[in-house]
DNA sequence: GTGAAAGCGCTAACAC
DNA sequence: GTGTTAGCGCTTTCAC
């Protein structure tokens, strides 16, 4: 139980050969003779001998570690994404450190220069691609450290860019509800998103391929994304005249305050009126059963590693920004229901 | 835009010092006039120096790493104490690796030694204690590297432990149920798990406290604390000739469970039965809003994090493990109601 | 207060 | 196939 610490001098004693040789073999490249090797690897693991990722990441100047930045772990969408990270890291050797920078700004700052002091070999962010993220990002270019835009934003920037196709996704959800005989639809979007924005886009298409437009009166505006928001902006939808067939709110928060307000105003779902939400983490667990579309967030989480990995390992890190889309589903549970059911009652 | 790598060299020739003194001025420790400190870091900040924590790793044989071995970080439960652990961490300037080894022995051995190859100071698991991780908190053990258990289990072992008070908390949870007048409960628990035995306890407690005996006929034991199991276990419970005026259910998947189960039998709650779940995740989502007893998830993670540092830090890490305890605070919701309601109706 | 220099544990030429 | 050896960028004695 002595202090010293073993190093691959100790194994390359025990084992009769010379650090490089031990290195090599224990490393695994190299030319070393398989049985030399399993010499080494004995002596290793009979002198209690732990490889030290520290001294190698010194001596070739790079770790085996990679930064997430996202706004905080316990939000379960981006809890998602970080397990697909980390999954993908883990099979490629890699540690993954993830920092919560609570869409502040300047802990934005100091986490990205934590990861430039830990000489992280990447870094993926999702978190809006703004100004002080805008300027860590040049930052850490400068320094070889490549990084990807993980459902931040699909503006174009100096990161890798991966999302998920909101557009295609609104659409197929709004086709849908179209198909179920649904004229009169709700939007619940929020006021100022770019995601609600290209939502939208995919909305109107639906439409536009039914032959139908959008009524603007309609596409209600909600200040941001939580329940809360999603309640207010409901109960002032319920208390015009007549009230939508159908609505479709752009997060599964938003989703729960209308269905708390319907509740409240004695509208039965999908009786009255059919509901759609997106996300879907908790879904399946309301009451109704929300129909949602869902993100495909462990899969994003994947995707985002696999991207960084390409310019990490492969080092071709001066070709441009690349942008991919990850399909988002349709799960259909019992919150909607096609037109009939409504007008029947 | 060169590749040349900035290093302590280079700060201390701009500044016109040696490097121990950019040294001693950059890393802020040690005899350093306050004019030649400040002459150091705008030489540093003008040429865009950024520190290298692998380099003072390796010298000083420590990193500012710790590691987080959890079965999920998907599961919110562990996600709010990873969130605990990273905060004080981060605090002290230490950055966390955060490990999932969805319960498989296999991955724990091969995380932890990635753990030890990393150098980390410290590591926390949220795991049970078996034979896989007490042989390798024994390795880690060797290599001078502190360990806590938090809300593993409180068996004795070879690290510190944090966890929740269970049976305190049920105790106060029971003891509410009998104060609204209810005798006739039921304790949804689980068959084996340690946890379950402790809550069960703090259970018979309040009841011996108000003179009563628990009815062992309705302690049931569920096969494990899933959603599935509670539905279940309630369903069997409701086909019995009477049902119970109230059920303690030893997780919030099993309330859920139990939630359907009674909704499928139209049993009304808290009309017909009082209902209280552990956990607190989504209690509130739920239909209606569940009575809950809160596990202060967030805390002990901090706390979790400040027993690793003391030993890390303080370097007390002979000392024997120590254990503490963490409250559990109830919750009431609409879940619940006094035995009168039952009774009236 | 500051500087010179040794060395943390590993890798990667290069020599043999 | 294997060995020798010079560092990677920092800290830390020990002189001055």
């Amino acid at each position: 139980m002595k202090d010293k610490i073993v190093t691959i001098k100790d194994v390359a004693f025990e084992a009769g050969v010379s650090v490089a040789t031990a290195s090599r073999a224990l490393a695994g490249y190299g030319y070393v003779k398989e049985n030399t090797r399993r010499k080494v690897l004995e002596a290793a693991k009979k002198i209690d001998y732990h490889y030290n990722l520290v001294a190698k990441s010194l001596r070739t100047n790079k770790t085996q570690t990679i930064g997430y930045l996202l706004p905080d772990i316990t939000n379960p969408f981006f809890a998602d994404i970080a397990r697909g990270i980390q999954d993908f890291a883990f099979s490629r050797g890699y540690t993954v450190i993830i920092c919560n920078n609570d869409n502040d700004n300047i802990k934005t700052q100091l986490l990205m220069k934590m990861f430039i002091r830990n000489r992280v070999g990447g870094i993926i962010y999702s978190t809006p691609y703004n100004d002080a993220l805008k300027q860590m990002v040049e930052t850490t270019r400068k320094n070889g450290i490549p990084t990807v835009n993980c459902y931040g934003s699909t503006r174009i920037n100096a990161s890798d860019v991966i999302t998920a196709d909101a557009t295609m996704g609104c659409y197929k959800a709004m086709k849908y509800l179209l198909e179920l005989g649904h004229r009169h639809i709700a939007i619940l979007k929020v006021r100022g998103s770019g995601i609600s924005k290209r939502r939208l886009e995919g909305c109107k298409k639906a439409f536009t391929e039914f032959g139908l437009e959008m009524n603007p009166d309609l596409i209600v505006e909600a200040d941001d994304f939580t329940q809360r928001s999603g309640f207010r902006s409901a109960k002032l939808l319920f208390n015009q005249p007549n009230i939508p067939s159908a609505l479709f709110a752009f997060s599964e928060q938003l989703a729960m305050g209308v269905l708390k307000a319907a509740k409240s105003e004695g509208i039965a779902i999908p009786r009255d009126m059919s509901l759609i939400g997106v996300d879907d983490m908790i879904a399946d667990l309301l009451d109704p059963p929300l129909t949602s579309l869902s993100i495909p967030t462990y899969e994003v989480g994947h995707a985002a590693a696999s991207l960084l990995f390409d310019r990490i390992e492969k080092r071709k890190n001066d070709s441009p920004p690349r942008c991919m889309l990850m399909d988002e589903t349709l799960t259909v549970r019992d919150s909607t229901g096609s037109l009939r059911t409504a007008i029947s009652l």
